[in-house]
DNA sequence: ATCTTTCCCACCTAGGTGTGAACC
DNA sequence: ATGGTTCACACCTAGGTGGGAAAG
């Protein structure tokens, strides 16, 4: 599979070209992860996320900022999860360890950002999430979108403004996110336009229907705000909560 | 103001191009109203909507049903709310009476739905909502999009996927929504392009600050689900409500 | 005085969390 | 037995209601 693996954090892979591209428009893009240090965090005990039959968040999200790009310039940003490696995992005496090769892998789906296309003004002005991507183990899943191989023509695909999209994962295995940025005017030329694709090795995650290391959970439940109701200190000081003791 | 009165309800404006376009695409729009019947019953006993500083969504909401697209076919979809006369009202004796000629409107923005551009096939397979869409009598809002008129070029705005958007309205004023559907492959085309035009008058509302008429107060409480905190009967059969004796 | 607007509130809907027991 | 998956649930965040007091 790899091919990302020594692209440098938030640049450009090798494979992408250079600034100055055929229509004569000069860009050099450049994209860091948002809460860098919490995805650190997570990547130093072994990141994992949960997926379920409905399709789970993702936590912490994926959320970047752009500068560099020329503000009159249309760009369509993407994100897509691929495998990491050829291995299957388990979790025994609190560690990783590989246990087998890989299950096939369902073809993968490219997530279009909702806003795409906008300006590379619009862009840098704000972060751009993709905290509306769900994951999930469930085969049956039918919010399709087109590959990430863009061998199908685009327009035979939707996604919604929502931005309510579904990435089918095997549980146990590890996998990559990759970021995307196209300069394009037209979600029909994306097939043909040139990717910049730029990965964090920090955003590295195995999937699991149900969290492995306690450590990660507690990381968790510790800055998720909707995971609140579990925290011990703090917040919740009405009550002692349900924990039993 | 007007020139949608005596436009049939669900059919095109007069104004509006014969089915035979210049690109040679043929199609016959039909558009239905979700919810008539509801729609009805406020109309009847005088609609109204309250706007607040923050933005207020309206219930009814505005839901549509298209059919007669031509499948393959890219359209935009708007909605717009104008004035539906020269009148500020106040309600008097338990009606509605004319109390003057209407205040200065503010420049009225377009609300495009944030599916759009989609093919007509898409459109036709679901209820097109612009329950987005927020009324607010704060003059100083920001939420801008592109005027009714069109005078101002699209790419000078801009409107978030998620559809977030406000509409400035005058209180104890009279409005008129309407729906546009627009075939066109870009947004860009949009100021150059036929717009089909449809009004249903069950539409029409009086932009409050506070409900005046009692029977459209029960009227939003007994439909609108995040009223039902308001309720007497039924669903909150655990206690009695605040409600005083 | 009367009418209109603003603000905070309790009460909802809608949906994102990990839990722990049940299931396979 | 062991390990992975599923499900209902309590507990949150986020935000859409009209009420009622206060303000303009």
């Amino acid at each position: 599979h790899p091919g990302f693996f020594g692209a440098g954090m938030g640049d450009p892979m090798a494979s992408s070209m250079s600034p100055m591209e055929e229509d004569g428009v000069q860009d050099d893009p450049k994209v860091t992860l948002e809460s860098k240090e919490l995805w650190m965090q997570f990547h130093q005990l072994g990141t994992e996320m949960v997926i379920t039959k409905s399709g789970r968040q993702m936590f912490p999200q994926m959320k970047f900022r752009a500068s560099g790009l020329d503000p009159k310039s249309k760009y369509i940003l993407l994100l897509d999860i691929v495998a990491a490696d050829d291995y299957r995992y388990k979790f025994h005496n609190s560690r990783w360890m590989i246990a087998g090769k890989a299950d096939p892998e369902m073809p993968k789906r490219m997530y279009i950002h909702p806003d795409s296309p906008a300006t590379g003004e619009q862009w840098m002005q704000k972060v751009v999430s993709f905290h509306k991507l769900k994951l999930t183990n469930n085969i049956s899943d039918k919010h399709g979108f087109f590959s990430s191989n863009l061998s199908s023509h685009p327009a035979n695909h939707s996604q919604n403004s929502q931005g309510v999209s579904i990435t089918i994962l095997n549980s146990m295995h590890k996998y990559q996110p990759r970021f995307h940025l196209v300069r394009a005017n037209d979600i029909l030329k994306l097939p043909y336009s040139t990717f910049r694709t730029y990965v964090f090795k920090e955003t590295e995650f195995i999937a699991v229907t149900a969290y492995q290391n306690e450590k990660i959970t507690q990381l968790k439940i510790d800055h998720n705000p909707f995971a609140k109701g579990f925290r011990d200190t703090g917040a919740g000081s009405k009550s002692q909560k349900k924990r039993p003791g």
